[in-house]
DNA sequence: TGCCATGTTAAACT
DNA sequence: GAGTTTAACATGGC
């Protein structure tokens, strides 16, 4: 379920809550649920693949990690595997398999906003400067690195580079710079293009590369293959997708 | 049926 | 203590 862009449509089915109090929290989380009742939901921030629920002088930071799921105003799994609920007036919000932390306020200040690829705070100027930082980092690396592209995954990372005909083990020190503007410029681009085919269940249809064994360009056999210190799956074609 | 995957953290190593 | 590697988490699709 979760990379950057779902996450967001996440954010979307839940804002309802927002500026509500929350009435109670249970849940197997290991947090401290006696601190929650009473407090109000002022706001639910994303940051990539991470939803802040900013409340009072906490904020409870949840991630879906590979298979985290939610529902709202009906708890959709059996309450052994409840990981948080949280009760509203108006209804219900339900998490399951996922990471929950009720962290101090204070950490979203710490929190570099311009790197969220999803967010009107994205700077591509930003990105940039980091990546001239890691000359020898393959280009399959960076693009998970959630400091730099912030919301990025493993399928965006493909499709971004099957796009920009760069193969995932090129490094990004040798990408001529209107490749690296690409890079850059694609990483939002198609996390946008993810969201709205998200939203439309459209999402796989329009994979070119992501699991698929056909190159959609040149009708040949594409690679699959764990690359990178990240050693995710890649799936690219060797004659479209140039190694700088 | 068993494998493996849209992800990250923390423990267990060196 | 640092940096690096491995395991844990635990669901659902193929």
């Amino acid at each position: 379920m979760p990379e950057g862009p779902s996450i967001l449509i996440m954010k979307e089915s839940i804002v309802k809550f927002a500026g509500e109090k929350i009435i109670s929290a249970n849940g197997n989380a290991k947090i401290d649920m006696e601190k929650i009742p009473g407090l109000t939901l002022e706001e639910i921030k994303t940051y990539g693949k991470q939803t802040y629920l900013v409340c009072g002088e906490f904020t409870i930071r949840i991630h879906l990690l590979m298979f985290g799921s939610y529902s709202v105003d009906e708890q959709t799994k059996p309450d052994q595997r409840l990981r948080l609920h949280l009760q509203f007036k108006s209804g219900d919000l339900y998490f399951y398999t996922c990471s929950v932390k009720l962290l101090d306020r204070e950490v979203l200040k710490e929190i570099d906003w311009n790197a969220d690829v999803l967010s009107d705070d994205w700077k591509p100027l930003k990105a940039r400067k980091k990546l001239k930082a890691i000359p020898d980092a393959l280009v399959c690396d960076v693009l998970l690195d959630q400091n730099i592209f912030s919301g990025v995954g493993n399928i965006i990372k493909n499709e971004v580079l099957f796009r920009i005909g760069v193969h995932p083990e090129s490094k990004v020190g040798n990408l001529p710079p209107a490749k690296l503007s690409a890079l850059i410029k694609e990483a939002r681009d198609y996390s946008f293009d993810f969201l709205k085919w998200k939203k439309e269940y459209v999402l796989k249809k329009h994979w070119l590369v992501h699991t698929k064994r056909i190159c959609p360009k040149c009708g040949g056999t594409l690679t699959k293959k764990h690359l990178g210190i990240t050693n995710r799956r890649s799936f690219y074609c060797e004659k479209d997708q140039k190694l700088y």
